[in-house]
Formats: C-alpha cells, sequence, structure tokens
DNA sequence: TATTGTTATACTCTATAACTATA
DNA sequence: TATAGTTATAGAGTATAACAATA
C-alpha cells in the first residue's frame, strides 16, 4: 500500500519481489476497484493532511463552494454522508469559521463558504486535483471510457 | 448507497431524479473509483453477511484457501492487514474452527483451512464471484481493460 | 539487529435510535 | 405524517507503541 516499485533493477528483469502467495482475489473487479480506491485515497489523504482536512471536510467544502446557499440535507445526500454523522462534521468547519449557515424555514438550514473557506476550498481543490493527476498519468485508456466504466458501477 | 434505480419510470425518460447540486468531484477519477468501490463493497458485504463474515475474513479464508500452509506475515502483507489487527481476525477463524495454525519455527505460524473451513470458503468465492458478475454485466468495455488500468492505478 | 506474533489502545468512519421542531 | 437537524452511542476498520521470543 506504500511502496513504490518504480526502482531501477539492477540484475536485469527479475521479475519484480512479488507476493509468495497467489490469489484469486487478484484478478476479481472488486477487489481492484478497492486497492486502486485506497492507493488514491491514501495519496489525497495525505495531501489534504498539510491544510489540515479529512476527506469528508474537503469534500463537504467543495461541495458547498459550488452551490453556495445549498441545503445541508442535499449536501448529505449528495455525499453520501448520513445526517447524524453530518452535524459534527460541519461543526467543526463552522468552528474553523470556513462555513456559514443560515435558516431557510423553521427547519432546514443553508450553507455557505466564508472568504477564509473560500480561499481553503481552492486550495483543497488544487491539491485534489494534483493527486488526480499523477494517477492519470499511469493509465494508457482514455480517462474518459474509465469514468463511463466506473460510473456504470455505482 | 443503497438504493437501486432500476424501477421503471412511468413517465418515460424523466430524466432522472437527480441531486440539486452540481459537483466538480463526480467527474474526478478517485472520486468515481471511490464511489464504484462502495457499490460493488456493499453488495459483497451483504451477501457474505448470510454466511456470516466479513469481507476481511472471506479475503483471508481465500487467500489461505489457495495457499494452505502459508505465512500468517505473508497473508497479512498480501492482503495490506497490520499483523497487530491480524491477530484478532485470525482469532475469529480458529474460534470457529475455520483455520488451523502451526508453527514453523519458533516465531513463524502456517496457516491451513480446516474441512469445515474450505468448504466456507467455496461458498464465499462463490458469493464474491456472483457479485463480481452482476456489476461486471454493466459493463460496456471489455474487463480485461479496465482491470489493467485498475491495476496500473494501485 | 530485524522479524514474528501478541496485547493494549486510540482514532476515524459509519450506523442506529431517540428526540425536538417544523412543513 | 414525513422531513430536518441534533444528540448519544455503538460498531467496524485501521493505526501506533511496546513487549517477548526467535532468526
Amino acid at each position: 500500500m506504500a511502496k513504490d516499485p518504480r526502482q531501477t533493477n539492477s540484475k536485469a528483469e527479475e521479475q519484480a519481489p512479488e507476493s509468495p502467495l497467489s490469489s484469486p482475489l487478484d484478478s476479481m473487479l472488486g477487489y481492484r476497484l478497492r486497492r486502486a480506491s485506497m492507493a488514491m485515497m491514501g495519496d489525497v489523504i495525505d495531501s489534504l493532511r498539510a491544510i489540515d482536512l479529512s476527506v469528508g471536510e474537503a469534500s463537504l467544502l467543495i461541495l458547498v463552494g459550488h452551490n453556495p446557499g445549498c441545503r445541508q440535507s442535499d449536501v448529505g445526500r449528495a455525499l453520501a454522508i448520513k445526517r447524524a454523522n453530518l452535524t459534527p462534521l460541519i461543526g467543526r468547519l463552522k468552528g474553523r469559521r470556513l462555513i456559514s449557515d443560515a435558516p431557510i424555514d423553521g427547519r432546514s438550514l443553508s450553507l455557505t463558504l466564508t472568504e477564509e473557506g473560500e480561499a481553503l476550498q481552492k486550495e483543497a481543490m488544487k491539491r485534489v486535483r494534483a493527486s488526480n493527476r499523477k494517477f492519470q498519468k499511469r493509465l494508457t485508456m482514455e480517462e474518459k471510457a474509465l469514468l463511463a466504466a466506473l460510473e456504470a458501477l455505482s
């Protein structure tokens, strides 16, 4: 999960270190998907740590940044985060003055980024894009084809 | 995460319910990968619940089933599970008489499935394959091309 | 001195249930 | 009666540190 097998091998074609174990999982779609996802998640987590944001916090910041005044409940649905878990997540961002809320009616809240939140959102987006680019460069196939395939799965 | 949009729409082509929020994340590789992975994981978790196995337990069972007598430490590395977390995982499977261990030398253990473990491993493999097939049918692109792309990412 | 396995522990994510208030 | 937000709590999964025993 953290190794990078891109070193030059002195004894030409030593066939890679490789696991001593054979695994039928390695050729299965769901397993490969999970490993690829974990690899990319690990990288983006690292790159967001420098600005003290979790992936959930960054996602929320980005979504609200692109939809000022949106409903909290819609954010939860869009990110597949349960409302019980959304409250403390938003609470932390409000505590850092990155986000502000206002009542829409007696029960719904609208969310908007503060100026500081907007600045951090842009920085987060920049880092997420940079991380994505790093991995996209490894692809030989067209990115669009891959994205379409992934959308069909979720 | 749990919805299944496979219902027939009465008013033809109502363009889908869709989120009221626009999200730049939706077209990003890492995000699509995570959503696709979560969708497949959710399905396989459901299908393994009936035989009382978590994904981690099933993975371990399958790996040991295909590599009888393998080292515990190698299993951990192959599945990217830390040794501190492997101990209780194996402990549960030993408690259910699905797996047995034997010392290789004074510090390493070899793992092997019991007869009962072998039977459950086959059932688990069957369920994992069935879940995978379900999703593979949604693909228009060649599965091999997708698997190759995913391997390049992890 | 590095590796193996274990224990204890903590942190993050996610899940459920109960509650209030509102549409 | 269904929805929105909150609180409290529990459960996975994963992470680190320390330890004993062994190679």
